[in-house]
DNA sequence: CGTGTAAGGAATTCTGACACG
DNA sequence: CGTGTAAGGAATTCTGACACG
C-alpha cells in the first residue's frame, strides 16, 4: 500500500535529472496543483517515484500542447480510476472469501 | 530487476532520518566497504531503498556489538544467497518452459 | 575501532519577483 | 499561461583532521 513507490524521499535536483524537467517547471506544476511533494523540516521538497511518474506524464501532455489545468483534471480522473480498481479488488477478495466458506 | 528499490536517488540527509543513523556513521560504513552509494556529478552521495535496508541491518548488528568487518562478511554472504536464489528461479522457469513443450 | 565535532568550501534549494508573451 | 533568470539567504553535503579510547 505505502510501498517504496510512494515514499517521499527524492530531492528536486534528482527529480530534475530523472525527468529532464527544469526546477522551475517542477515547482510550477506543484503551484498549479498537479502534484504535492512532501517537505523536509526546513522546507525542502521531497518527491516519490510516483511523483516522478506523474511528472513524466505531465511532460508528455505538455509537449502535446495541453494546458496544466486540463492535465490536472486528467490526473484527478486517473487517480479516481486507480482508487476504484483498488476497491473492486478488495470487493472481489471479500466475495471469494465468503464464497469459499459457504 | 532494477526496480524502485535499487535506484540510487536518496540523499544522505534523508537516509539519516530514515535510519536514525548519524551522517558520520553512514559515511563510515561506506568507508569500511559495507555499502556503496552512487554519486551525483559533484560528489553528493545517493542511496537506494536497498541501501537504507542494509543500513538498518548494520545498525542492528552494531547494537549487538558486532564489528564492521564481521558485518561486512555477513552482508556479502547475504548477497550471494540472494544471487543463487535468483539463479534457481531462472533455472526453474527454464525447466518449466521446456517441460511444457516436450 | 567507531564515532563526534569544528572547519572551510562548494553545491543545493527556497522564495518572490521581473521578463516575455 | 508557462518558463527563464538573477538575487540573497539558508541549509546541505563534502573532505580531511583531531579527539577519545
Amino acid at each position: 500500500m505505502t510501498s517504496y513507490k510512494d515514499k517521499k524521499v527524492i530531492s528536486i535536483g534528482i527529480v530534475s535529472e530523472l525527468t529532464g524537467l527544469s526546477l522551475r517547471k517542477i515547482r510550477y506544476y506543484e503551484e498549479r496543483g498537479l502534484l504535492s511533494p512532501g517537505r523536509t523540516e526546513r522546507g525542502g521538497r521531497k518527491y516519490s517515484f510516483a511523483d516522478v511518474d506523474t511528472l513524466m506524464t505531465i511532460a508528455e501532455r505538455r509537449e502535446e500542447g495541453v494546458q496544466t489545468a486540463e492535465i490536472k483534471q486528467e490526473l484527478i480522473k486517473e487517480r479516481k480510476k486507480k482508487e476504484s480498481v483498488r476497491n473492486e479488488m478488495i470487493k472481489g477478495q471479500l466475495n471469494a472469501h465468503f464464497n469459499i466458506r459457504k
